[in-house]
DNA sequence: GTCTATATGTTGATAGAC
DNA sequence: GTCTATCAACATATAGAC
C-alpha cells in the first residue's frame, strides 16, 4: 500500500526540519520533497507552525509511551531494590539508540530533529517542555533512586551531560567520520550504545561519590 | 568610547543568530537591534553569508588562539611525562566556561552560537569543520597522549560526547531551570565546570580500562 | 559611512474550480 | 482531496544622493 499524501508531507516535513529547522525549510520545500501541492499542506494542517506541532506528535506519542514502559519494567526488574544507574541510563538511551540501530531513516530524522529542538532556546524550547519534561523528570527521578547518596543537583547535571552527549550523537554532522579520519563511523549506533551508556555510568558514579560542596 | 556601528552590527547578529539560526534572524531585525540601517549591513559585509562568516571569524581567532596556548601549556607543565586526563578536559572546557564564569554576554552569544552550529549538518557543519577541526584534532591528540592504552575509537567517541555533554549547557533552553523546580541554576558556569570535567574524565578513564572489542 | 528609494524574488496563506 | 491562481508581507540586495 502506498502512503498517503498527508503521510508524505510529514516525512518531506521531518527531514527538512531537521536539516535546516523551522525557519530554513519552506513549505514549498517540503511540497516538493513529498511531491504535493503547497496548498495541500495548508489544507491538511492549516499553518505551518501546526505542521512542525503534528511532525513532533506523531513520533513523541509513541516514544514516550514506550520510554515510560521501559522505565516501569526496569524498575519492576530490579524490586524491590531501587535500580542500578546502567539500567536507568540504558533505558533512557535504549528508546532511541534501538531504533536508530534498527536503520529507521524516519526515527533517524526525528531524533536529528530532537536534537536541534534540545538545543533551541526558541519554539524549539517550548515543544522540549511539553513533550519531553515528563520522560526527563522520569529519568531524573530513576537515577535519584539509584544513586541515593548523590547530591540531587549533580543529578541534574548528569542528566543534562547524558542529554547532551546522547543527542549530539543524533545528528549526523560528519565530525566523527572526519577528525577520526574515517576509522569511526557515526553511523554506527550499536557502538555508540556500547560505548556511551558506560561513559556515562561511571560520570555518574563519580558524581555520587565526590563530596559536595 | 561609544562602540562603532559596525561592531554594533556584529554584536547584534551574534546575538540574533545564536538565539534564531542563520535562517531565523533577518538582515532586517540584525539592522533594527544594532539601531543601524538595513543597506548599513550589506555595505560592510556585502551578503548575509558573509556577516555570519564575520561573526563566526571574529571571536575564533581569539577563542582558536587561546585554546592551543593552553594545550602547549598544560603539556610543557607535565612535560616528560604526558599530561594527566583532567588536564586535557579541563583545558578544553576552561577556555570556553571561564568567559562564560566571567558574565561576557557577548561571549555567551557566541558559545551559543557555536553549540548551534555543532548540532547543524548543513552550513554549521561547514564552519565548524573549516574553524573547530583544528582544535578538535588538539585535543583528541592529547586525550591519546594522557590515555596510551585506551582504544583509539573510544577517545573519539569520548570526545565527542565531551563536547556534546559541555555543548548543552552553553545554550540557555531553561530546561535545566524548569526540571529541578528553580534549585539548580543554568547559568552557573563555575558549578558547571567543577561538575563537567570530573564526570568526563571518569568516563573516559571507564572507557580506557574496559577491553575494547 | 550612512541614508532613501527601489528592484526582484520568496515567503506563508487564501479563494475558488474541479 | 487536490489543483490553479493570486495575495500581501517579507526576504536579500542594489543604485545613487548626501
Amino acid at each position: 500500500m502506498p502512503i498517503s499524501k498527508k503521510t508524505a508531507i510529514l516525512n518531506a516535513a521531518e527531514e527538512l526540519f531537521a536539516l535546516h529547522g523551522l525557519n530554513g525549510a519552506s513549505m514549498r520545500n517540503i511540497a516538493t520533497k513529498a511531491e504535493v501541492d503547497v496548498s495541500l499542506i495548508t489544507y491538511h494542517f492549516k499553518t505551518k507552525d501546526k505542521l512542525f506541532a503534528s511532525v513532533i506528535e506523531r513520533r513523541t506519542s509513541v516514544f514516550i509511551r514506550e520510554q515510560l514502559f521501559y522505565f516501569e519494567e526496569c524498575e519492576r526488574r530490579a524490586a524491590p531494590n531501587a535500580p542500578s544507574v546502567e539500567d536507568v541510563v540504558d533505558a533512557y538511551c535504549y528508546v532511541f539508540l534501538k531504533r536508530a540501530i534498527a536503520g529507521d531513516h524516519h526515527w533517524r530524522n526525528f531524533f536529528h530533529l530532537f536534537t536541534r529542538l534540545s538545543n533551541d532556546p526558541g519554539r524549539g524550547a517550548e515543544i522540549m517542555a511539553q513533550y519531553f519534561d515528563p520522560i526527563a523528570m522520569r529519568t531524573i527521578d530513576a537515577l535519584q533512586m539509584a544513586l541515593p547518596d548523590c547530591d540531587q543537583k549533580d543529578i541534574h547535571w548528569g542528566f543534562q551531560f547524558l542529554s547532551g552527549a546522547l543527542s549530539t550523537c543524533l545528528v549526523n554532522t560528519g565530525s566523527v567520520n572526519r577528525l577520526s579520519k574515517g576509522s569511526v563511523d557515526s553511523e554506527d549506533y550499536k557502538k555508540i550504545h556500547q560505548t556511551l551508556v558506560p561513559f556515562v555510568c561511571a560520570g555518574l558514579d563519580e558524581l555520587s561519590n565526590k563530596i559536595s560542596d
